[in-house]
DNA sequence: TTCGGCAACGGAAACGCTTCCGAAACCTGC
DNA sequence: GCAGGTTTCGGAAGCGTTTCCGTTGCCGAA
């Protein structure tokens, strides 16, 4: 049995290594003013007994906790799983452990505030993809530690993510362009957000492309649901049983879009010649169900914050909002309406 | 600011409500030992400082890390995110911190068995969803903690999961009942998996089904892809060149099926009139997509599985292996074969 | 009144490291 | 050969808890 190897502290191996205690902490830690062949022996030393340091003395000793708390409103989504994904490959590359806080509705997001579970645990917290409250806000300044968000917007964090509104106006200018008139506009919402911090930026760019096409804005063609497909699928009901139903459904995201099309489908209606629909995300199924779509980088933005948080940790200066560009990306289910 | 508060010990604390530290701590802990009145005086000045004992000291001193590591081979697909999730949802309600290991891809497993960065930092380690070799096995013993394991197959560890077998049986005998006999069958395999620890109960089930109902196997009729959507387009097309085409077709997984109705679709090839396809997980887009499928409940699993880890290390017996049950769910993509 | 027992509490020794500071050993150029 | 500088290394003081023992004070029983 290695059982053994759990009780083996530095003081066995700086005493197996001959040297002292100092010596062998600077070893063990790369730091400098060890000589080359005492670090080696010492390594080696550590190898032979299976040694590791233990990161609670270690952390107790000295200074930061090598830790990093990541605060998600979702994990089995797939935006919000990949955005972590990235994240979580850049800084385990840096030998940072990650320690994941999945705030699910918002009781439990609002006990996370409350009692800060991550307190004294981490040197840095990541918020995201989810608009962080003022309250919430004052909060977290208690845990005393560097705060960076990705994939959300207007945080108050140093930043990543793609620009919504940007986004909206690819898929509501490709519709336009198409020459769609009436387009409808299947708005999601978060229900497990406050409804004041929710951001709007694939909003405003529908009511804004369709001003600057000089398209009159009918009310009628705005339907704002839960996030989810099966609420992307009720939406497009609604829109279907309008006296002068749309040509082109433009989805918050591709989930909410494929809802859309299964209603879309059920009523005969074929895309793209009886309708249009475009999403926004890019997400894996949206290829296979031929969606035509924005495509975000998401991983890359988890990535991106991992480095951002990084060099921030790093001490070096870092731009404060990272904007990451989106992309049309046209496939099946968008085409000019019938004449 | 509310800076000072960085630096305040279990020490003021004691010393502010007039006690020892001894009582302190036991006070903070909920020990026994300490009159109500004094703990609530202790409580009262801890709260009042805003104080948190620093979980370093406490675990150097103490016991366990209050830690547990969570292994996975994937974040961003829907079922390890999801188990993921109904893991994290019990641990945290028992007041465990998740930490996050993604071992992507052979290299960083192979990393993670070797450095095991986990080791001293947790009081056990979950395996998500992937079969653990036999050496692996002996370097996660050198952690000496106590290991569970979920959604895998196989697993030397107490483990929960679905029986892959019986699901297939479901799949395929549904297929059957409809009057299919030539039916064909997308085996997925994950590339980042060594192949000799995959497991197959997926494909066992195919070849049994068959057997039992007399029907000859015809191996042209089996294509292995690796996991994914584009995979099972891919291979959806290889059956679709054959002389001799399926009326059916069994996918190991909702996905791998989705990507076979694109192809179906571009063929030209109606759903389920011309070929009827049925997939397993019951993935959320599988309703949306209208596939029939065998719904797994996987953040179920998850949720299984935490309790299963709590009750171990609260010294309790469990069951070795649970095993929750499938079900056949029958939506649009399947119906008899054309006469 | 005395004494055993018990609840409440305090002193202080770990726990396993990092790091400040000083000492020793080595090198450089003159 | 030596002053002065540079490395390399060791001693020991923390870091903030938990917990083992002991002590104190109180109560009821003898």
């Amino acid at each position: 049995m290695t059982q053994s190897s759990q009780k083996i502290n530095m003081a066995d191996v700086a005493r197996a290594a001959g040297v002292s205690m100092a010596t062998a902490s600077r070893a063990l830690n790369n730091d400098y003013g060890v000589s080359e062949a005492t670090r080696r022996r010492v390594l080696a030393v550590a190898e032979e007994l299976s040694y590791v340091v233990s990161p609670e003395a270690s952390r107790l000793a000295g200074g930061d906790t090598g830790r990093v708390a990541v605060v998600v409103p979702h994990i089995s989504r797939w935006f919000f799983a990949a955005l972590l994904e990235g994240l979580e490959s850049v800084l385990r590359a840096a030998d940072l452990d990650v320690l994941l806080y999945h705030v699910d509705g918002i009781e439990d997001r609002h006990d996370f505030f409350h009692r800060l579970p991550a307190r004294r645990k981490v040197d840095a917290v990541v918020v995201l993809a989810f608009p962080v409250g003022e309250e919430e806000q004052r909060r977290l300044e208690l845990m005393g530690v560097t705060v960076i968000a990705a994939g959300g917007q207007h945080a108050p964090y140093p930043n990543v993510s793609i620009d919504d509104e940007t986004a909206g106006r690819q898929a509501m200018d490709h519709l336009l362009f198409l020459g769609h008139r009436r387009i409808a506009m299947i708005a999601a919402v978060d229900p497990d957000q406050p409804d004041e911090v929710q951001p709007s930026g694939r909003s405003n760019a529908y009511y804004a492309a369709l001003r600057d096409a000089g398209v009159p804005i009918d009310e009628r063609l705005v339907v704002t649901v839960d996030w989810g497909g099966a609420q992307g699928a009720d939406a497009m009901a609604k829109l279907l049983s309008q006296p002068e139903p749309p040509t082109a459904v433009y989805a918050h995201s591709d989930e909410v879009a494929l809802g859309a099309i299964r209603t879309l489908r059920r009523a005969g209606l074929r895309i793209p010649e009886d309708m249009s629909v475009i999403g926004i995300d890019d997400h894996p199924v949206a290829e296979l169900s031929d969606l035509t779509t924005v495509r975000q980088p998401v991983r890359e933005q988890g990535e991106l914050a991992g480095r951002m948080l990084l060099s921030i940790l790093g001490g070096e200066d870092t731009d404060h909002d990272v904007l990451v560009p989106t992309q049309l990306v046209i496939r099946g289910s968008t085409a000019p309406p019938r004449a």
